[in-house]
DNA sequence: TCTTGATGTCAACACTTGTTGACACCCTAA
DNA sequence: TTAGGGTGTCAACAAGTGTTGACATCAAGA
């Protein structure tokens, strides 16, 4: 594997996992088994490396849901499938260890905002689909963030059952 | 005001608003117009300052709701009054910001289990009690941290149906 | 008055941070 | 072979971190 791609692997998972200001360049190149100077020549420096791995960060929607059913569908497929198809931190938790950076916050920010709840906005209107990422959000945060006890294990039938029952709760609200 | 008083004020402004990590005690003595040094003095350091911070973090149960339209109105009146009354970060905030840091993340997980969760699982069982959870921080991140497009302005009508629709949803569950 | 303890001031410490420059290596093209 | 550009290695830099010790100040009690 190339320098860069482990640079990337490894900088993502830390990036993502813990947020931007709390990780250090050494931790990474260190898990990469890598010299810490390479990340300045290969990427130009923190902020380079960081930008960088935001790249397909919000591609679950190159194929956009045209209908309710199939948002709805592919949100719950996603959550669910995700913890056993991969170790890897997903896109909501890099969202909610990095929005609230001083540094890298607005940028971040305004890339979910233009790639993904945009999607939201056009095909739910803006307050649906306000209630559909907070309860998306929200259901990351008791599981994941708090670790809340009562969210059913991932994977299992009654995890799908609570994120759907949220999910047709936001989107049955009528302005 | 005195000194510990001072800096007990903005330790908690920004270790709050912006995660124990990401703030220095540099930062907090400048905020206070107060030496650096009088931090270890007064508190032993700066975990010693930041759990002084937490004092009284989850005092909104002081007199527990006893049934759900208790807990609902709560919520709603907390959350919609928040905002004018202060501009202090919230107890929320505070969760959203820290509860992913390596240093003090178990330490306010654990506070926040038994002086809140605990009592919505006694009140709800623990699934409903979860649900709950969710939306509270879900509409709590929608708002404040990705600042989504949608959530009505705080302190509206509008603002209080949206995040009583969720709430009601959220204790609909049936498991 | 003298003493004592709390409180504040200042400088320094050891350490970590992101970044840069000097140098070596190696593969490819002239 | 020679030259050059990409790649990796190492050491150092300035800036910022939390913490500590020496000293000054001041109010209250013996």
């Amino acid at each position: 594997m190339k320098t860069r791609d482990k640079l990337l692997l490894h900088a993502r998972r830390q990036f993502w996992a813990n947020g931007y200001s709390n990780v250090s360049l050494r931790q990474i190149a260190s898990a990469a088994g890598v010299d810490v100077a390479l990340i300045s020549r290969h990427f130009g420096g923190k902020l380079g490396l960081f930008e960088a791995t935001l790249d397909g960060a919000f591609s679950i929607f190159e194929t956009p849901p045209v209908n309710e059913t199939e948002l709805i569908d592919a949100f719950v497929r996603i959550f669910a499938e995700a913890p056993r198809t991969s170790t890897e931190p997903s896109a909501v938790t890099m969202l909610l260890t990095n929005s609230y950076d001083e540094e890298v916050g607005s940028l971040i920010r305004d890339l979910y905002d233009r790639h993904f709840q945009q999607t939201l906005r056009d095909l739910l209107g803006p307050e649906r689909a306000a209630l559909f990422a907070a309860v998306v959000f929200g259901f990351s945060v008791a599981e994941k963030s708090l670790r809340v006890d009562g969210i059913a294990p991932p994977s299992s039938v009654e995890y799908r059952r609570q994120l759907e029952h949220l999910i047709r709760a936001a989107l049955s609200f009528s302005g």
